[in-house]
DNA sequence: CGTATTTTTTACATTTTCTTTACAAATGTA
DNA sequence: TACATTTGTAAAGAAAATGTAAAAAATACG
């Protein structure tokens, strides 16, 4: 979803339209305060700021979306007139991830639309999931127990992972099955029970978090504070 | 998981205690170094921070833990005494989702508790059912005794999920046979005696919550207010 | 194609839970 | 009260679930 910013009613349309037609979800609003009542419903994946706004300008929206920890990494583009104004805005770096010089073509916008998306997705916040001395970077597919990185499987890997993702929450075999394995699998349950043996080995120090509820299955332990 | 760090320790004490009279499991914290040391090991919901304390105060630990990758998604909480500090504090956008002005209540710091987790996001889909003290998380199979926990085996789950789903309900024990034994199932009814005997026990002061119907079986009592 | 690695199965030891049993205690009834 | 019936309870044996090592099968890789 891209929330677009812009008092001009045709401009607006017309960009939210050829978002739309670029296959974005896309929505328009006039001012700062409907934009903010939708932000707080909804995060966009993108926002289109027109600088020169009635009431509060698209400057200080930006300020107030950078001040927010919510909304501080969805990526801006500014929009305004080709005037000294645009150059000063330019110069100064308040933090946009582009800038679009009006009268802009559709297509210039939608190309630079889709290169913040792709820069701002090619780095993506830190991709790793920490839990009570276990860490894992589900970029590198690296896990690490007590900052000593340690080697698994795949299998076991995924294991992992889908407990760490829901710690506390308990998972049956068939559930682990399902999920891991797949939905069309028939092996064993018992399979689970050597994983998760070798899981715990593997773990060292932190392989009693993962806990044994008899009789339904297996979860991370909340906390392992003694 | 709450987190509270507070100097004081009876406003610390009361902080935690109201917490977990509402259901959240909480802990509180008298120093940064205590509470940096617990955050190591296990991310909280939600942090309480008072503002003046001895030592590193709250502020400064708001500041670091904003810059910290693993911790920046916490929610925050800030409290203080209602003084021109307070007002410099609000004044000041330090990153916090809420504040508290001291003295609070205990019924206005629980909805902010309320509010701030609904709108991070971070209120798990509850699968938890409650009646007169005993307290079931379907997810985690935990089951909580006036917030203590106790451990099940899994029939004395089945049979206390079972009777706590229809409070008041009258179960004959072929009725609990065929409904957590299964249909199938050919052993003797007295075997529920003996388990409810055992849930009684574990259930300590509940216990009296499950009532004989003599001649027909068992039920939960409606609301045991004494 | 052969080798190394991973996954699954199997078998047995161990642990935990469940059921039965026996007797004590409580309840209902005439 | 006396009697029959039902329920409470502890303990022992039976059954089920889990832990674990090792072999067999499947898969990945050069």
């Amino acid at each position: 979803m891209i929330y677009c910013v812009e008092d001009d009613h045709s401009i607006r349309e017309l960009i939210t339209y050829t978002l739309k037609i670029s296959g974005f979800d896309a929505k328009g609003f006039e001012n700062a305060t409907v934009f903010f009542n939708a932000l707080e419903k909804s995060i966009p994946e993108l926002i289109i700021l027109d600088i020169m706004l009635e009431g509060k300008d698209g400057l200080q929206i930006l300020k107030e979306l950078k001040e927010d920890n919510r909304y501080k990494d969805i990526p801006v583009i500014m929009a305004t007139a080709r005037t000294s104004e645009f150059d000063k805005v330019i110069g100064l770096d308040s933090g946009a991830d582009d800038y679009l010089a009006k009268p802009f073509g559709m297509m210039e916008m939608v190309s630079r639309v889709k290169a913040v998306l792709r820069r701002s997705g090619k780095e993506p916040a830190d991709q790793t999931i920490r839990y009570s001395g276990i860490e894992i970077d589900k970029s590198r597919y690296i896990v690490k127990v007590e900052n000593q990185q340690i080697d698994l499987t795949p299998k076991e890997y995924d294991l992992l992972l889908c407990l760490v993702e829901n710690p506390g929450i308990v998972f049956s075999r068939e559930q682990l099955l399902d999920k891991i394995w797949g939905l069309d699998y028939l092996g064993e349950s018992r399979t689970i029970d050597v994983h998760i043996n070798t899981l715990r080995n593997k773990l060292g120090s932190c392989g009693k978090s993962i806990v044994t509820m008899h009789g339904v299955g297996y979860y991370l332990k909340e906390e392992n504070n003694g």
